[in-house]
DNA sequence: ATCCCGCTCCGCCGCACGGGGGAGACACCG
DNA sequence: CGGTGTCTCCCCCGTGCGGCGGAGCGGGAT
């Protein structure tokens, strides 16, 4: 059974990292570099013109970096290249950003050979493997969780914020004075002002939208 | 560079799955099957005494699943060995399951065998590959949504469940009423049910742990 | 020097809420 | 047949809560 060859494109604004993957990747029979962007820009229309299977996308490049372009990329194309992230640094904002892009993969820039060309061709026939939809749901999870964050948290003030933290805790409003020291009256102050900035009518919907925005996590 | 082989214990309670794999992964260079398991429980036991680099474990299995027996050694041998959970099914919570669990990988059964050696050769080998701890990461945020759904959920009655999903949209008593349809004393009832299951002491932390529990997507 | 804003606190009021206890109807199960 | 569990509803009572209006103090901006 002789697959035709994998048809790779190399998205890297720097030349030596792109002659480098070339290189490697051009020795190993089935796989095929057919053409190269130095852009995020320019990988977008690489793209597709060419209808790669593979793109190896690095995140900094000038004018689009490598996670719009995946973005744009994955989002236009119908069936979409398998695009993996290249990156020199293990930054896991990366990882999730990359995976909340589309890519079907993540790879370092410090990988030796043989774990390109396995990722690559791997990669390449991911219809059944590794991580396939789960994964990318996992992800816009994650992206619900840390993302919008809604209009209201930038309102509440400082107090407002350990007041509405305290209420998410599950405290009444006496308990909450005496952790913040201060008087019960106080408390119900900025009890009243969040209810207000969260459009919330009691408490507990201010918890509610306190858990919806993320705000717990957040801080 | 001649890497030591790659040592690799298949767990299968099916004589003729086991058989395929080996035979498979034997013919491999670099790739050694060095022992097997029929059930959850042995293939705990021989991967703490063969200590192999890769397991393909199925997940089901008699006595514990592959999930469990995955979790078992993920948490008792430092380095844990790279799991890759095999399974007949795409079934999505699987993946997430295994995710969780402590996998490094997941395969389908009817995957060729290409796939299934790169598949090994990749994770065999995945220190800073496709993807590494992030996915973890995202899993255990995944986890603590929907996992272990505390102990309260199971006991909660239907109305009890509706009460408190309502309680969770924000709802005051007598709206829950009209929306069930149903008196207010009786959705009192059911609050003060709620509440002594959840350990709650009024409508705010019931909300809480009904957020903290993943009850709300998962009921 | 003035103004605005955030933090602190006060009193009064009405109400939804939660605690306690009880009760009737129905269904299921041994 | 009685026991058990669920759903339905009732009363009384205390209170935490939220709405309303007001006030003093300090800092930062203009």
């Amino acid at each position: 059974m002789t697959r035709p060859a994998v048809r790779i494109v190399l998205a890297d604004d720097e030349r030596m990292v792109r002659t480098a993957l070339r290189a490697i990747l051009s020795a190993e029979p089935g796989l095929a570099v057919v053409g190269e962007a130095t852009t995020g820009a320019e990988a977008v229309s690489v793209v597709r013109e060419l209808r790669p299977d593979v793109v190896l996308m690095d995140v900094r490049m000038p004018e689009i970096d490598g996670m719009r372009a995946t973005e744009q990329i994955v989002a236009t194309l119908e069936p979409p290249p398998r695009i993996v992230v290249v990156t020199t640094f293990e930054n896991d904002s990366y990882v999730y950003d990359a995976l909340r892009a589309g890519a079907a993969g993540f790879l370092l820039k410090r990988s030796d050979a043989d774990t390109l060309v396995q990722a690559v061709r791997l990669v390449a026939q991911t219809d059944s493997l590794l991580f396939p939809a789960a994964v990318r749901a996992l992800a816009d999870q994650y992206a619900r969780r840390s993302a919008p964050s809604a209009p209201w948290v930038s309102k509440l003030t400082g107090r407002e914020r350990d007041v509405l933290r305290h209420m998410a805790g599950g405290l009444t409003n006496a308990e909450i004075a005496r952790r913040l020291e201060v008087g019960p009256a106080t408390v119900k102050s900025h009890v009243a002002a969040v209810l207000a900035k969260t459009g919330a009518r009691d408490r507990t919907q201010a918890v509610i939208a306190a858990y919806e925005a993320g705000f717990l996590s957040a801080g």
